[in-house]
DNA sequence: ATGACACTTCGATAAGTGTCTAATTGTTTT
DNA sequence: AAAACAATTAGACACTTATCGAAGTGTCAT
């Protein structure tokens, strides 16, 4: 019997997760939010890109739509966090090929 | 260009491996091919989807591309297999993340 | 050589996407 | 209550891309 954190992917959520993870600056948000001590907010993503603040939100909403960030709010701050067990579930999907 | 190996990716080809997976036709085509017993041809994988010729082309372009098939030329066919060592490469680097 | 087969390339098109500015919502501070 | 701050939404624009039909290239069979 599986574990829940083993199930796989739905087909929707491998669709998403691979967009997600197909614009270069998408990628670096999430590995920036990965590599970030503790929970990041938009504001300080912001000052590490070139982009306005609308298209900041538009890549998180994305990203959170893959599911690969967890998003909490702090009164004004959003609060972002690696899901990598839903790294870990694409990954495993992909070396099943 | 580098090997797929123990080493990583260099960016474009991240970005090139992470667009050839994004869409759902290219990631199907993959895990056919790599589902095949054997290289598998163009033909073969047109008579699995309903897309001309043209539009077959373009996808194994991309995904060659990506350096996530390895293409052969027999003849008229051509011989297609899933560079597994790309994936493997591929997805430690999602996992460092 | 002629024709059939297996792709490939070209040009066009419709749909999608990253980006912006401007306006909006919700929250904290004064 | 008003101002300031953080993020979202709406609408627009430029660029990309999945797709096609038609014409082109290379290979095999007759």
């Amino acid at each position: 019997m599986a574990k829940a954190g083993e199930a796989g992917l739905s087909e929707r959520q491998g669709v998403q997760i691979a967009r997600a993870l197909a614009d270069p600056r998408r990628y670096e948000i999430l590995t920036q939010i990965g590599a970030h001590d503790g929970p990041m907010s938009c504001r300080a993503l912001l000052a590490l890109h070139d982009v306005s603040a609308a298209t900041m939100s538009h890549h998180l909403k994305e990203l959170e739509g893959a599911e690969l960030i967890a998003v909490e709010r702090d009164g004004k701050s959003m609060l972002l966090k690696v899901r990598r067990k839903m790294l870990k579930a694409y990954t495993r999907r992909l070396n099943k090929i």
